[in-house]
DNA sequence: GCCGTTTTCGGCCCGACTGTTTTCAGTCG
């Protein structure tokens, strides 16, 4: 069982305790709620931690208990959990699926139950095109409109899976088709491949001497569901988690063809398509052919492109925005790559929302082989994450020159904060407490629906304060959950300019903010970037990646990136 | 239900916003 699946339960179990509330279960609502995150988010199979450890090993997990080990070795052992099915009988409605709607929870959801019969979206729909909510006591007008508009959201959404929950899945598949040793070779081509924020499907690709062999062997992974459709070099299965999955089998001199069209948008397979008619070739999923119908160079991608003239490009580029007109050229940029990340300008520890302490961050920040990373913790005004006031961050900062004098310069903590950007773009520390800070992460937290004027101009007048270095999460959207707020991204980045601030691309598998479109927009500004973690736990330091593909995306270059640069460079940077 | 330089109980730091109210409840972060 996966650990989404997993993550969702705990999550629905929290819904349906958070129904009948008392002051005690409350805060076992909190304790699942903590635990799906926990697992939600973790890179690592929490069926092979059991595995490997049992539930002592699954109880090192923060938020992680005797309680829910033994419901998670209930899951893997059984597929069911007692607990789950106890609740279900009480609410035998798709709770997770109406709490997914923006602006409804469990209790609403419960109450629509019982006086209308809502079940799911569709009976809810019903009952909002009949205006039955509006006169409900607690609901008014304006709910039928909120909720309408709140499944709008959710549907659009609907079929598209966070890159960050579906390339581990397909990671661990093809690492599992390899050691089947039916194979020569196997990639995630398609949108996984481009590292898109979400991803419609996954497309595996490979080599095979047998066909059916590793079809068969497909088709028994511990992740699929069901079988879709099998013919001789294709099999589509639905994965647990939620989405289709193709296996194509190639032969070596279609492979390159195949990783080509599979891995292009659409637009940028018909530009490299027409390229290829240019010069009298055809060029399809199996093949690049001459006139006479010749294979001239299926066999690799490389191949291929080298054929039509064009430069290699990056799977992140292939989208239609230029990148072909650029490998006629042979301009295409050096991409910025993992391996030159040498730090994290954002990251949280249990002194707010984070689950691990200082000294536990630092020693994964140096596993990953970083110089350096910032410690930023939320400030007073985000009471939910338990914000730190100027007093604590003194005491804090105290305990963190400690650490950096035990960890003899083999990695620099940098002192930081995420500082809460206020409603008047004011800033909410003291600005005695933030000329101490080696690194300033200015974040918007609330009043999320002003309009683009006010907006912008808030969070122009805090960058035009000086005394922040990095903008975290510049549209604060949510993927599939919270749209952006409104802000002119230009006058941003022109205060950001003005400033020397670095704008964030939050590496966080939902947020991914900025996204690839805004990087373009803003890229021309002569401003760095930094892209962090945001990590609450050790496990979301992994989500680097997702950063860097987003970034890659953007087309940015290493020297672009603020915590590509060593150091002494860096320390020079920001310095105020 | 989790957690522990306050370990086997007693905390877990909830405020803003919105729509529905006429003093509050649900939702969100």
């Amino acid at each position: 069982m996966d650990n989404k699946t997993i993550a969702d339960l705990l999550d629905e179990i929290a819904d349906m305790l958070s129904v009948d509330e008392t002051p005690t279960s409350r805060f076992e609502v909190r304790a699942y709620r903590t635990a799906a995150l926990t697992i939600g988010t973790l890179q690592e199979p929490v069926e092979e931690i059991y595995k490997k450890g049992g539930t002592k090993e699954l109880m090192e997990l923060p938020g992680v208990g005797k309680t829910i080990a033994s419901h998670i070795e209930e899951l893997v052992k059984t597929g069911k959990l007692m607990k789950y099915q106890k609740l279900k009988k009480k609410f035998p409605i798709k709770m997770a699926e109406l709490t997914s709607i923006p602006g409804l929870g469990a209790k609403r959801a419960f109450i629509l139950y019982k006086k209308l019969g809502v079940k799911d979206i569709a009976t809810l729909k019903t009952a909002i095109s009949k205006h039955k909510i509006s006169k409900l006591e607690g609901f008014g007008e304006k709910s039928e409109e909120v909720l309408l508009k709140g499944i709008e959201i959710q549907q659009s959404s609907k079929g598209r899976m966070l890159l960050g929950d579906a390339l581990p899945i397909a990671e661990g598949m093809i690492k599992k088709i390899i050691a089947s040793g039916l194979v020569k070779k196997a990639l995630v081509a398609g949108s996984a491949r481009r590292m898109r924020e979400t991803v419609g499907d996954l497309d595996i690709l490979v080599i095979a001497n047998n066909a059916d062999k590793v079809m068969e062997f497909f088709t028994k992974l511990d992740n699929v569901e069901r079988v879709v459709a099998k013919g001789p070099t294709r099999t589509a299965v639905w994965l647990k988690i939620g989405i289709g999955c193709d296996l194509r089998v190639l032969e070596p001199e279609n492979f390159g063809a195949a990783v080509q069209y599979f891995t292009g948008s659409r637009d940028h397979n018909i530009q490299t398509r027409k390229i290829a008619i240019e010069k009298g070739y055809k060029l399809n999923e199996y093949g690049l052919f001459n006139k006479k119908g010749k294979n001239v160079g299926g066999e690799s991608e490389e191949k291929i492109y080298e054929m039509l003239g064009l430069q290699w490009m990056p799977p992140e580029m292939r989208e239609a925005r230029g990148e072909v007109e650029l490998a006629q050229k042979h301009k295409i940029p050096k991409l910025v790559e993992i391996g030159d990340i040498v730090g994290d300008m954002h990251t949280h520890t249990k002194e707010t929302d984070g689950m691990n302490t200082i000294d536990e961050v630092a020693e994964s920040a140096l596993k990953l082989g970083y110089e350096y990373f910032a410690t930023t913790n939320h400030t007073k005004s985000l009471g939910i994450a338990n914000g730190m006031d100027e007093s604590e961050f003194e005491r804090y900062f105290k305990k963190v020159d400690t650490l950096n004098e035990k960890l003899e310069g083999r990695i620099k903590i940098l002192k930081g904060a995420e500082l809460d950007i206020l409603k008047s773009g004011k800033l909410d520390l003291s600005n005695e407490c933030l000329k101490k800070m080696d690194c300033v992460v200015g974040a918007v937290h609330s009043s999320f629906q002003m309009n683009e004027n006010e907006m912008t101009e808030r969070v122009v007048r805090a960058l035009d304060s000086g005394l922040i270095h990095v903008l975290a999460h510049p549209t604060g959207r949510i993927i599939n959950e919270r749209v952006p707020y409104k802000i002119d991204l230009e006058k941003v980045a022109e205060a950001a300019e003005r400033n020397n601030v670095a704008l964030e691309i939050n590496a966080f598998p939902s947020r991914l903010d900025l996204n690839d479109s805004n990087i373009m927009l803003v890229s021309k500004y002569k401003i760095m970037f930094s892209i962090d973690t945001d990590a609450h736990n050790l496990d979301h330091l992994k989500f680097m990646r997702y950063g860097v593909g987003t970034a890659r995306r953007g087309w940015l270059t290493k020297d672009r990136i603020l915590n590509a640069l060593p150091l002494m460079k860096l320390m020079k940077k920001l310095a105020r």
